[in-house]
DNA sequence: ATGAAAGCGCTAACAT
DNA sequence: ATGTTAGCGCTTTCAT
């Protein structure tokens, strides 16, 4: 193994020179750090992970803690991850794989062994029981998700505060209902995460909720909420329910990546045409939305937005930065072709902002030009720096 | 932060003698033994993971070099990755994340700053860039997947052979012919990945396509193969082309999980019922093959075992043990509702080993009672240990 | 069965 | 602008 001691003499310089070439710590003469460099490369050098940590207690790796749990839409949390890792790596640090199963354990592990400079939760619930461990913890941690409201603003003059990044999913549903109301339709129905998934208390599933309820109330609209499991036999069983029990629904919003294709094919199947009997709107990934046998005006779920901001947070916390405090993205809804004016409705009934732009387009196939519409605020929302 | 020489202070001992109760290399009194952990429960004494890499040389870190591609299907992945994870866990190790992104580099960088004890490589490719690093390196390796044909017979006498587990997809195409011949179909038509993952050159579609080739000529059926993206529209595109050009075709083949459900939702807009006028069999993981509207015939793709296998043998390599060489996991083709005897055939016309089975049950809903046909040699393949 | 002591390879004062 | 040196916290000989 080449050691930092074996460029130092193959350069003719002492050892903390070379350390200096490369932490960037100290002025070198220009050609003292190139003799260095060359014998740096020439002899393949590479500094050793584990000597470097010891003596700097710094490690250079990011801990990320990501759900082992069902009812999550996997495409979404690898797709968090990658960000967070090629993130990571621009800014020179390597990302530790933890599983949430350890729980607190995991943290407790981090922080004790040192084997990172910090960490970001994913799958944060209500009130999760990491949070208290995080709080105590020495090392800066991002939650993506958020906890118990306003987790962060319960003692904003204490420095053990939790920094929060996610998509403002309270303002993405209200966004749907904004849309579809704009649209004319008085009846609402929402298919939403499993069961499983409001019972564990995810945060951003209840606060999804909350955001379609206010809207919906605001807009006097009827709202029907159907948690549903993400099997076919389950959207149909929830989707004949609806119609059966309230037959003015005309809009559906799903939030529930893994039933959208089995929806749209079962809304084929009973001869419901999408947008002009029934329109739907949805919460999830663009990809998903754009890819669906018809292509689905949604809120997009930001993923790698989220992995990438997590991380910047981070490091800016770790050099020493102020970046703290809870950052919610605002919603950003793309007009596709699967929503419609409400049957018989007069468009646009209310002035709710964003119009109702080229939503009747054909039902399937074509690919009709998108037309995002920005929430008010535009893209960021409150907090941060 | 609490150290080694505190604990030493606190029991009395000698920092060497605390040293031993926590790697048992040594044997030490029991009440020596018991006062030390006392202390260090009481002084809540983490070892610091990077003084412990210094002084012994070894992380208890794993790598992960995950693709970061498209046409990959990412549930897959992620449940390999958490099956490492949790895998890892239990043996003491833990993961670190790589992309692919970063190529042979990666490769080097874990090698040459001692970040992590061994690697385990993703997605691999038929002459993939990394292998000649990974040959070189000191550190042992497993790759998920197979290069080209018999990477470890190359030179089985050196020491720096490749490791490899990966499901046998060779066998896997041929169960899927062989399954469909057992039942009359003589034509087969194939919809594979997209057509940038055998451009590409990845190991299993190369793999599955030689097998099913094989099979079908053998069995003496028609086999047509097409390569298909993701999209409904892809997949109505071929589908409608396979059956005009070929109207003798009975039977699907599908590898390519993201056009599972357009598939059944197009042929069920088709009006071919499944499996009475075309049935499909599937290479996919079960719970795409399970919760799909019609629970598919498949050859399931055990994305849990090869994350743990991969591991295992990699422990066992650093342990010392001779856990070498290429390791196939035997196909298993489980019998669902998706597959049945071919229109008009008097069933099971070849002697196949493996009956026809419970294949013609009803189109959808119902949940047979699902028959394994387990492959000839049994579950595991030839190599390892 | 236990201690003492010499590093592991690097960083960061403290010199000059 | 560069050199010297004292650790960082642990493992592991070598002693006893």
């Amino acid at each position: 193994m080449v050691t930092l001691a074996d460029v130092a003499r193959h350069a003719g310089v002492s050892a903390s020179t070379v350390s200096y070439v490369l932490s960037g710590k100290r002025s070198i003469s220009a050609p003292t750090r190139e003799r260095i460099q060359h014998s740096i490369d020439a002899l393949g050098y590479r500094p050793h992970a584990g000597a470097r940590a010891l003596a700097s207690s710094r490690t250079d790796i990011l801990a990320l803690m990501m759900p082992l749990r069902t009812g999550l839409y996997v495409p979404v949390m690898m797709e968090i991850a990658m960000a967070v890792t090629t993130t990571a790596r621009s800014h020179g640090y390597d990302v530790l794989l933890l599983t949430g199963e350890e729980g607190p354990e995991a943290v407790r592990r981090v922080e004790g062994s040192a084997i990172a400079d910090a960490m970001i939760v994913m799958d944060v619930e209500l009130d999760d029981p990491r949070l208290p461990c995080l709080r105590e913890a020495e090392r800066p941690a991002v939650l993506i998700g958020l906890p118990a409201a306003s987790a962060d603003t319960v003692d904003s003059a204490d420095s053990t505060v939790l920094d929060c990044v996610d998509l403002d999913f309270e303002a993405a549903g209200a966004r749907c209902v904004e849309h579809l109301a704009g649209l004319g339709h008085t009846g609402i129905a929402v298919l939403g995460e499993p069961p499983a998934v409001y019972a564990r208390g995810t945060g951003f599933a209840a606060r999804t909720l909350t955001g379609l309820r206010a809207a919906a109330e605001a807009h006097g609209v009827g709202l029907l909420h159907r948690p549903v499991e993400g099997t076919y036999a389950a959207v149909a069983a929830a989707v004949t329910r609806i119609f059966e029990e309230r037959p003015g629904t005309t809009a559906l919003v799903v939030q529930n990546e893994a039933i959208v294709e089995p929806l749209l094919a079962l809304l084929r199947h009973q001869g419901r045409a999408v947008p002009e009997d029934v329109s739907v709107a949805a919460i999830c990934p663009d990809q998903v939305a754009v890819h669906a046998s018809v292509p689905l005006t949604a809120v997009s779920v930001p993923a790698q937005e989220m992995g990438r901001l997590a991380v910047e947070r981070l490091v800016a916390r770790l050099r020493g930065e102020a970046a703290r405090g809870t950052e919610l993205i605002a919603p950003l809804l793309t007009e596709r072709a699967s929503t419609g004016p409400a049957a018989g409705a007069t468009r646009a009934v209310a002035g709710t902002g964003a119009g109702a732009g080229t939503g009747a387009g054909t039902a399937s196939g074509a690919e009709p030009t998108e037309s995002q519409v920005a929430s008010t605020e535009g893209r960021r929302g409150h907090g941060g720096r």
